[in-house]
DNA sequence: TTTCTGCTTGTAAACGTTTTCATAAGTTCT
DNA sequence: AGAACTTATGAAAACGTTTACAAGCAGAAA
């Protein structure tokens, strides 16, 4: 790798003026700018992140932690594309840890993040008091919490209406005149899941009914624990007239679960799932389902890091995006719009 | 931060001995070493990862760089989990680079890479004869290639068996009775693409028959061109009677041209998607699908790294998993499993 | 006692940058 | 012509590690 000295020769300067030519062209002669511009293209010079990063702590090193519970889950590659791209524009790469929804696998990435010394972090933390990510916040590293938020400590925030998408979800539900309404939740410690729960008992309050709690069933948010659940639910003895799925991944395996025992979708249950997916249409039966707007969420926590790595005083702002009901057939209604 | 200087200080020793507790153990006296260890704990000292990688180049800096086509399409999902398990399990972080099948954003990202001095690569070329990629290889970098090969250049790769795949599929197709089937193919220029369509095209001459150039559409591995291409061909006098479509994306874009325009599967159109998806069986109808196994492609990639990184001398392999036809209901011949 | 060997430990250089400070060479002003 | 600025550049320190080398000190061999 050709490093600062060489350009440095072969311009006939000092690496310090090489430096400025790269970091503060105004404060150099345009003759010298010229030579050691010319120098750098012969010699096809990159600097060394990894030095630009030891040398000059603080904000300009570029690059950045984007820690997300499930890659698996469709929604969080919105978020990631999102993030991605609100990235690639500004020169800054991402260290992208996946932490499975499991603690230890957390904190350990972010152990290697901060010794990283990341400009900033985009983190969906593993429940509400996250106390390794408030630690972060309070050692004055730039933090943005996407898709759920953490308790005790000031820090932006990117988030979906959950409680309000859960409540349109199970309303429309109950206005199809379903009443046995059944909630299969992720892990119940994440801040969603617990908004979900609160938007599913709104509605029925809103309508005068009780909330039966042998149809709730707790999972972890994952593909397995909605076929395991979903069964359960089936083998009640009055089972429930519709589902309603905590997020993606719960939908698809019940949806596997339903047809393995040849339930009819909506006939027999009516399912309306949280998360939609841009292929929801081609399920079987199209997919009515919330949905969150990932992809803009990414976009947007990307923007705020940026703001907040220059100026670290801002005060922290809570953005919140609607969560809007994509009606399909797959409770009844069938809509001819996607 | 703590660093070294303050671990010194506490455990009244040099930082060198710090560091060799820290590297080299058994280098230095047991007592020496309790200490070090007690100051280590109590100030929860933790290495900065850019001094150290700024120091000590190549091999032991604990980072790679991971740069995949298109995080969109749940193959390379898979691949990343592969690839972050194996990683996640020797303390290794990953920077993840999602270069969406845009040349100039997969050159931008490699430069990045390298002046983060990653310890290896694990990477998707835009092409085959990606330059910049090849000239990495070249350079001495440790590069393992996954699902694409590089033409020109030895290296480690690691894929499919394209051909046979789409062999297999197209061949199951025509045991069917199906003659007239279309195909519509990723970017032209991807290996997979071309190997891809040789499959196509060995199945029927296999079988004797003549392969209609009309019948093949090319598009460019998204959604969108799954959508359009598939309305082309059902657009054309004598549409196909079947669809072979060349990876995750198109067929989920052709399901949904399809669908909406009420062509019935298998009865009107047969469907047999390249890329297989857990929840190909929810789909509707269930999916017939040739299956990569992306997850054990990303762990062996990941195994094959950490070999070439600790023997950068070792041969060059090239490691082909089998794709395999699984069976549903979208070909007409509904089988049972999934 | 002297010399040698082996074991521990410390000193200092190096990795490739950025940045402070000093300096040299022009300018401008009196 | 000398003082006071301005502008352009270089020398050197610093960031937090690893590691080559030197050195101290014990015990063993002579």
């Amino acid at each position: 790798m050709t490093k600062l000295t060489d350009v440095a020769k072969a311009a006939g300067v000092s690496i310090a003026t090489v430096s400025r030519v790269l970091n503060n062209p105004g404060s150099v002669n345009a003759d010298t700018q010229q030579k050691v511009q010319q120098a750098i293209r012969s010699l096809n010079y990159k600097p060394s992140r990894v030095a630009q990063r030891l040398r000059s702590k603080g904000g300009n090193s570029k690059i950045i932690g984007l820690v997300l519970p499930d890659i698996q889950n469709p929604f969080y590659v919105d978020v990631i594309r999102g993030v991605e791209e609100a990235m690639y524009e500004k020169g800054y790469a991402a260290i992208m840890c996946n932490f499975a929804q499991n603690e230890d696998k957390e904190r350990l990435y972010l152990d290697i993040l901060q010794s990283e010394s990341i400009d900033g972090l985009i983190v969906a933390p593993v429940h509400g008091r996250d106390q390794k990510v408030a630690n972060m916040v309070l050692s004055g590293l730039p933090i943005i919490c996407i898709d759920r938020g953490l308790t005790g400590v000031e820090a932006d925030v990117v988030l979906v209406d959950n409680q309000q998408g859960a409540f349109d979800a199970i309303s429309h539900l109950i206005k199809l005149g379903h009443q046995r309404i059944a909630y299969i939740s992720g892990l119940p410690q994440i801040p969603t899941s617990k908004a979900r729960l609160a938007g599913y008992e709104a509605a029925f309050k809103e309508h005068g009914l009780p909330v039966d709690e042998t149809l709730i069933k707790y999972g972890d948010s994952k593909h397995e624990s909605g076929m395991r659940l979903t069964a359960e639910l089936l083998d009640l003895p009055t089972p429930p007239t519709a589902l309603f799925t905590g997020n993606n991944l719960i939908t698809l395996g019940a949806l596997e679960t339903i047809h393995s025992r040849g339930v009819k979708i909506p006939e027999e249950i009516a399912l309306v799932g949280f998360d939609d997916m841009y292929w929801s249409i081609s399920l079987n039966p199209p997919l009515t389902a919330v949905r969150q707007p990932g992809f803009e969420m990414g976009q947007r926590a990307a923007e705020l890091l940026f703001q907040r790595i220059k100026d670290p005083a801002r005060p922290t702002v809570k953005v919140v995006f609607d969560a809007t009901l994509q009606v399909r057939s797959s409770c009844g209604a069938a809509a001819k719009n996607s």
